[in-house]
RNA sequence: CGGGGCGUGGCGCAGUCUGGUAGCGCGCCUCGUUCGGGACGAGGAGGCCGUGGGUUCGAAUCCCGCCGCCCCGACCA
C-alpha cells in the first residue's frame, strides 16, 4: 500500500487552521472579499446558510415568535444608553458619520476622487447587535401588560470591527438571527431565556449532529449587559471551544434605560424584563470544524445543500443517453422520497468532465451520498452507493428500488454517526481535576482540551487563571448535563465544598 | 494599536540584490488519444508588474510618498 493521499492539504494533525481554511477553498463555501474583514458567501456555502435558517425559523414560529426588521443604522446616542452595554461594544463600531460624496478631480493626475461630504448632525452606528434599537421600538410598542410578552426575532446582518476576521469564524459583517422579547416578570422572561437555549441545543444536535454542553457563563464572561447569559459550548476537532449560539436574560436594565414600561395588572407602572438570543453564521464554521476530515468537508445531512449527487458514468457513446436518462429518472424518484419532512435534495452531475475529477469535487464539497451509475448497473438493475461518512474506496451496490426505499434512512444513519464520532471525540477529551497543580500541569503547548473542575472562585481569581493559560471557564454546564463529573466536590483553588462544576478550556 | 511579511495574467509564485520593457506551475479554451474515473499530448487566449512622483537614453527592478492585503499579539458571535 502506498501513503494515503489526501485531497485536502495540510491534514488536521499538520496545521489545524490552515487546513480549515483550505476545507472552505476546496468546498467552495467562501472567500475573503476585498472589503476588509468581510466574506463574499458562495453558493455552496450560502445554500447551507438558508437551510439553517428556515429550519430554526420555523422552530421560532412554532414557539410564538415573529419575524420583524429593523434598521441598519442605530443613532449613536442609543448606544450611549446602557452604560455596560455601550461599553462592551464601543471598540468595534463602524461609524457613519457623511452622506453625500462629491466627486473632486485632481489637479494633478485629472482622475476623479470621491470625497464625503454632508456630514450628520449625529452620526450613526452600523449595528453591532440591535438591543438598543429594538428597545427603542419596544417602548413604543408596550403600554400594557396586555401587550406582553412581545416575542420578535430579526434575520439581518450586523457589523463588528474585529481586528482578526476568519472566515465564518470571526468576520466583520456577519449574517445573524437575533431573538428580542419582553416580558412581564422575571419569571417569564427566564422560562424564555431557558426554552431558546434548550431550542438551540436541539438544534445544533438534531440538524447539524454537533453535541453542545449547554451552561451558563460566568459574570466575566457575560453578553455586555445582561444579568444571565447562557450558552451552548461544542468542542471541535482540535479541541478548542466554540460558543455556538447564546440567549441572555437581560434583567430590566435596557428597559429601564429605555423606558419599556407598561401598566400592569395591579395598575402600577412596571419596567419589562427583556431578553435576547442569537446565533450566526459562525454555526457553519463550528460544523466545518466539527466534522470534516482530510478529505474535505462533511456535511450533515440535514444542512446539506445537496444530499445526494448522482453521477453518470458514461464510457461508451452508444449507452450514454440511457445511462443519462437512468440517472435523471432515479432524481425525480428520490426527489418524491423525504427526510425529516424535506424531500430529499438530488442533483445529477451531467458536466462533461472525467469522472474521478467529478467525484473528487463532491468528496471535497461533503455531499452525504453520492451515487454512480454506468451501463452494466442499468443491465443489473444496481448502483454504486458511496457515503461520506466512509472512506473513499468503500462502496456499496444496492438494487435501485432498495436504495430509493433506504435513502432517507441511510441520511438519518450518517447523522446519527457523525454525532456520535464529535460525541466520542468530546468525551475523550475532556478530563477531570481537583487540584491547583494538577490545573497548571494540563494546559501544555497542544491543547489537551477540556478541563471540568468544581468551582467555588471568585471572578478575580478566575481572570487571573485565565490570562495565565490562555484559557475561560466556557460555561458552569446545567446539572442535568452527564460529563465526566470531578472527582472531589471541593473546589480546587481553596477547598470550598461545592456543586459548581466548570468546564475550562481554549477557545475561538 | 504594537511586531513581522507581501502586493507581477483567474490562483500560486520566480524575476528585484547586479536596470535593457515579462516567465513558470496550476486553471481556462480548442483538437486528438484516453476514461467505472482526480489521465496524456499538441496548439491557444489572457499581464499598462498595487499606486503617485523622482533618477535614467531606458524602471517590475533604484529613490521618496501613498494605498491595500496577509500572519502573530490585545478584542470578540
Amino acid at each position: 500500500m502506498s501513503a494515503e493521499k489526501t485531497a485536502i492539504s495540510p491534514t488536521r494533525s499538520q496545521d489545524f487552521p490552515e487546513w480549515y481554511q483550505q476545507v472552505i477553498k476546496a468546498a467552495d463555501l467562501a472567500e475573503n472579499s476585498e472589503t476588509r474583514g468581510c466574506m463574499v458567501i458562495k453558493p455552496w456555502g450560502y445554500g447551507i446558510w438558508e437551510l439553517i435558517q428556515q429550519q430554526l425559523d420555523r422552530r421560532f414560529k412554532a414557539t410564538g415568535h415573529q419575524n420583524a426588521y429593523f434598521p441598519l443604522l442605530i443613532p449613536l446616542s442609543y448606544l450611549e444608553k446602557e452604560a455596560e452595554h455601550a461599553e462592551g461594544f464601543a471598540t468595534e463600531c463602524a461609524v457613519v458619520t457623511h452622506h453625500r460624496l462629491e466627486a473632486v478631480k485632481d489637479p494633478v493626475t485629472g482622475k476623479t476622487k470621491m470625497i464625503p461630504t454632508g456630514e450628520l448632525a449625529e452620526p450613526y452606528v452600523i449595528r453591532p447587535t440591535s438591543e438598543t434599537i429594538i428597545g427603542a421600538a419596544f417602548a413604543r410598542w408596550v403600554e400594557s401588560y396586555r401587550d406582553l410578552p412581545l416575542l420578535i426575532n430579526q434575520w439581518a446582518n450586523v457589523m463588528r470591527w474585529e481586528m482578526r476576521p476568519r472566515l465564518f469564524l470571526r468576520t466583520a459583517e456577519f449574517l445573524w438571527q437575533e431573538g428580542h422579547t419582553a416580558h412581564e416578570t422575571m419569571e417569564e422572561a427566564i422560562v424564555e431565556t431557558r426554552m431558546i437555549h434548550g431550542l438551540y441545543e436541539e438544534f445544533l444536535r438534531d440538524h447539524l449532529a454537533i453535541p453542545v454542553v449547554p451552561g451558563e457563563k460566568t459574570e466575566n464572561e457575560r453578553f455586555p449587559g445582561a444579568d444571565m447569559t447562557l450558552t451552548v459550548e461544542a468542542m471541535v476537532q482540535d479541541r478548542k471551544a466554540i460558543q455556538a449560539g447564546t440567549s441572555h436574560y437581560l434583567g430590566q436594565n435596557f428597559s429601564k434605560a429605555q423606558n419599556i414600561s407598561f401598566t400592569g395588572r395591579d395598575g402600577t407602572v412596571q419596567h419589562a424584563h427583556t431578553t435576547s438570543w442569537g446565533v450566526s453564521t459562525r454555526m457553519i464554521g463550528t460544523l466545518i470544524m466539527a466534522h470534516s476530515d482530510d478529505d474535505g468537508l462533511v456535511l450533515p445531512p440535514r444542512v446539506a445543500t445537496q444530499q445526494i449527487v448522482i453521477m453518470p458514468i458514461t464510457p461508451k457513446e452508444d449507452s450514454r443517453e440511457a445511462v443519462i436518462a437512468s440517472c435523471m429518472a432515479l432524481a425525480e424518484t428520490l426527489r418524491h422520497q423525504t427526510y425529516r419532512g424535506e424531500p430529499l435534495r438530488v442533483h445529477v452531475d451531467t458536466r462533461d468532465l472525467s469522472g474521478g475529477v467529478k467525484k473528487w469535487e463532491w468528496i471535497k464539497k461533503g455531499v452525504p451520498i453520492r451515487i454512480e451509475i454506468g451501463p452494466r448497473d442499468i443491465e443489473t438493475r444496481k448502483v454504486c452507493v458511496q457515503r461520506r461518512d466512509q472512506p473513499v474506496a468503500s462502496k456499496d451496490f444496492p438494487v435501485k428500488e432498495d436504495l430509493i426505499r433506504s435513502a432517507a434512512e441511510i441520511l438519518d444513519e450518517i447523522h446519527h454517526n457523525l454525532l456520535n464520532r464529535a460525541t466520542e471525540f468530546r468525551d475523550a477529551n475532556i478530563s477531570t481535576c481537583d487540584s491547583l497543580d494538577e490545573f497548571h500541569a494540563h494546559w501544555t503547548k497542544d491543547n489537551p482540551g477540556w478541563l471540568i473542575t468544581p468551582w467555588a472562585g471568585t471572578a478575580a481569581q478566575e481572570d487571573e487563571l485565565s490570562k495565565q493559560h490562555k484559557i475561560t471557564i466556557r460555561c458552569i454546564p446545567l446539572d442535568s448535563v452527564k460529563l465526566p463529573s470531578a472527582r472531589s466536590t471541593q473546589c480546587f483553588l481553596a477547598g470550598q465544598e461545592t456543586s459548581t462544576r466548570a468546564i475550562w478550556g481554549r477557545s475561538y
